[in-house]
DNA sequence: CGGAGCCTTGAGAGCTGTCAATCCGGGTGG
DNA sequence: CCACCCGGATTGACAGCTCTCAAGGCTCCG
């Protein structure tokens, strides 16, 4: 087992905290900022690109047939949106900023012909895409813990390097919506966890303890 | 707090209903059955292959670095799995058959040679996965609706054609578990909706009340 | 007619979200 | 150098909600 791989196929996938994940190599993005309330495309908008949240935060959404508003996606800063766009002549849903945001857009008339011309960046592409898609499997089956301590641990279990040691970039507080919890609830995780033996705590850094191999 | 909780919770899972994907076009796969216990491929394990779920339900899960065991997916009948192999000589999880399964087999060198020679198929692989990636995110979010009538509403509301019209694929049951909820949850949350006139049921049907556009 | 499985409702417990209060460390202005 | 302020970290109290356990009612089918 490569750790070094599995940190990036992670990168991939937490990525409201592990920011950015590999640009999309020999297309060079436009930026666009935008003012909260600003609407990036419109659902039945024509597609003119894909991309990338440098900072911000995006909501994508829909409007279902009686009318009302569902959100299909929250993005974050590194992640990566419409992919699907490429694929597809129009967008499927709205997509509204949050607040100010710092948006990379890849344009698809340029994505789509290199990714044609040269199978090697599909290739690429796809490489990505799957990887993508096999962090998404695994933040949802986080999700699926109920218990707050529970799912933090196994959170912890899968950030921590082969040495049992999470380094907490910033504020723990954002981890705690990572992880689909409020931050108070988070710190009682933590707490719990602490009291009994199973997590040790310093400034900067979560540390495991258990068998480790 | 033990695993064997966990797992009754893990099964909660959208798929059933939801994916069923086509299978990758001129590949013809290999059959394998799988007995409950049986592992069809480890962590490390040099890939052989990406696979389908025809019937059963496979675990996918590693073994961190402390020791413990973290599910990193439920793959239920329809869904397809380990694609990321593709773009990696070892497989970085195991994948246990939880039941009696039937997995389809696509050989990893033949599917790798043909995207590679045939930009076509590898173009129709990667919309394939952008489209799961997208369903992926579209699942992910739904969980983050804490309220259960809400959340039931909201998957209707994905679900619904342009009349606002649900048929329901067998048990009501089934259906809980992809919203993620206990039977009981779910039938209060209907219960709760139809009694705020917002739905409406009848046998095999349920439909949307509202400002249809 | 009987049974099995689904549908439905009830009561109670546990857990997390919310609201609030306190502590703490660093940066700032006086 | 010190008081002050701000945001994060932490803990407490409480309400609301879902899960769990339990108990009928209903429907289809043998």
């Amino acid at each position: 087992m490569n750790w070094s791989t599995y940190t990036i196929n992670l990168a991939c996938d937490m990525t409201a905290i592990i920011t950015a994940g590999p640009p999309l190599a020999g297309v060079t993005p436009e930026h666009r900022q935008l003012a909260p309330g600003d609407c990036l495309f419109s659902q039945g908008d024509r597609a003119f690109g894909i991309f990338q949240v440098a900072s911000g935060r995006i909501r994508l959404q829909r409007i279902t047939p009686d009318g009302s508003t569902v959100t299909i996606h929250l993005v974050r800063a590194g992640e990566m949106f419409a992919e699907a766009s490429l694929f597809s002549e129009h967008y499927h849903c709205d997509a509204v900023a949050e607040i100010e945001s710092d948006i990379l857009v890849y344009p698809k008339a340029e994505i789509s012909s290199r990714l044609r011309a040269e199978p090697e960046a599909l290739w690429q592409f796809a490489k990505e895409l799957a990887g993508r898609l096999q962090g998404m499997r695994t933040r949802f089956e986080l999700k699926q813990i109920r218990s707050a301590p529970e799912r933090v641990l196994q959170w912890l279990r899968m950030r921590s390097g082969g040495d049992g040691v999470i380094r907490v970039p910033g504020a723990a507080k954002d981890i705690a919506s990572e992880v689909g919890l409020t931050h108070e609830a988070f710190y009682r995780a933590l707490a719990a966890l602490e009291k009994q033996g199973r997590i040790a705590r310093s400034t900067g850094a979560i540390r495991l303890i258990g068998r480790l191999k």
